[in-house]
DNA sequence: ATCAAAAAAGACCGATCAGTCTCAACCAAT
DNA sequence: ATTGGTTGAGACTGATCGGTCTTTTTTGAT
């Protein structure tokens, strides 16, 4: 990698931190340039304006992202194995986190609402490879026998996103990786519960505690 | 209520709308004059600073919210159907809005990450009242037997806000209520499955589709 | 209707915004 | 080592930023 590559991608990678944290409206070229250790000139060599950079640094901050998944996903082949593997990538997040700042996807959906066209677009892009890996995932553990066949990918998709990224919230809001524990614990149980294929029973009754025990058993009902 | 009262009260109703769509950094004074209809005297003549605004309008939008809550939530009695209430709001908040632009905390919480101290403490002051109205639902319902036991007030409400607030984000970014129809769905189901008392049991076997039977039954585990 | 106080207008301020341009420094191919 | 092209520094631009202040208009109590 020549220099002037070099310094493109510390430019990308900076920006990415920066914008993930301050968000686009909230970081100025005075702050990238703090940040990069450049001057105006050495950022508006590499990039015709703001914005150009912010498409670059959102899809660097994205493409970190995917990596943590291939290497979460990498060996496991089993849907459940793979489902569980997403949730164990949001585990190390707010510890050891692919881009400081929380997730940039979350992040530029809300901030990007009708004021940054394309960055919403990204966003929307950057999501929808987000649903249809786990679409596909069900998909095909629903083929496999894995998962139930009531199972559906769309929901399943919805349900695991929409938890993690309410989680992720959370847990920034308030600087405490509990609520994000929380969340991913519970989408652990949903997908152990209601997605699985060997199946559990689980029965409950007044002034019992809540009882599951996985059985092979059929049960009339 | 005086004209001046009025006019204070026009402007924060406006710059809750404003910031709501376009964050607190997206938005300039500007654009204030432009949604009030006003110049520069006039909202500076109620207002110290921009800042002190923004604290205002964010007050006024969490009370919107919680005016729902309230509405949704009166007669309501039992754990549950006070559970189910608060799914409720969120069936109608895309298609009228308490304000434009999504739910004022999560946007706050996400853009007020360390730039805005205030905000964000003003945020957590907001996400408190949620959570707590949560956690109080069910300790209450635990104690009348209404809930399993076994539930968690801190866990409920984890999952009942991240879940709603992730999937208004999708909803959002997508500009598709469907996600949010569907994360609502999965918490109705969470709600009636993990945390009733009147006791249902579930099955699923190899070959079947699932089943929910509710059963006063007594069932051996 | 009067009039003092409050409200609103809008000119004005310095700072900062995103972006341009010139030029010096540097780098890599020769 | 030379040199042509790239890279980056930094002064400069006009626009806009948040905020102030003076002036005019409006308001509501009398």
């Amino acid at each position: 990698m020549s220099k002037a590559q070099a310094t493109k991608a510390h430019i990308i990678e900076q920006a990415a931190t920066l914008f993930n944290q301050q968000g686009y409206a909230g970081s100025s070229i005075s702050d990238l340039m703090r940040v990069t250790g450049l001057q105006k000139g050495g950022i508006y060599n590499h990039f015709r304006s703001k914005d150009e950079l912010a498409l670059e640094a959102f899809a660097f901050a994205v493409e970190r992202i995917q990596q943590s998944f291939r290497g979460a996903l990498r060996g496991k082949r089993h849907a459940v194995d793979r489902l569980v593997a997403i949730l164990g990538v949001y585990e190390n997040f707010l510890a050891d986190p692919p881009v400081q700042g929380g997730c940039p996807i979350l992040n530029t959906a809300v901030e990007s609402d009708d004021a940054y066209p394309a960055l919403r677009e990204r966003a929307q892009l950057a999501m929808d490879g987000w649903r249809s890996l786990i679409e596909r995932i069900v998909t095909k553990g629903i083929a496999r026998g894995e998962l139930q066949p009531t199972a559906d990918g769309q929901t399943v998709a919805t349900i695991l996103i929409a938890t993690i990224e309410g989680g992720i919230m959370l847990s920034k809001l308030y600087d405490d990786p509990s609520h994000l524990e929380r969340a991913l614990n519970h989408l652990s149980t949903y997908v152990q519960q209601q997605l699985v294929m060997p199946s559990y029973f689980f029965c409950s009754q007044k002034d019992r505690s809540v009882c599951f025990v996985p059985c092979q058993k059929y049960l009339p009902c």
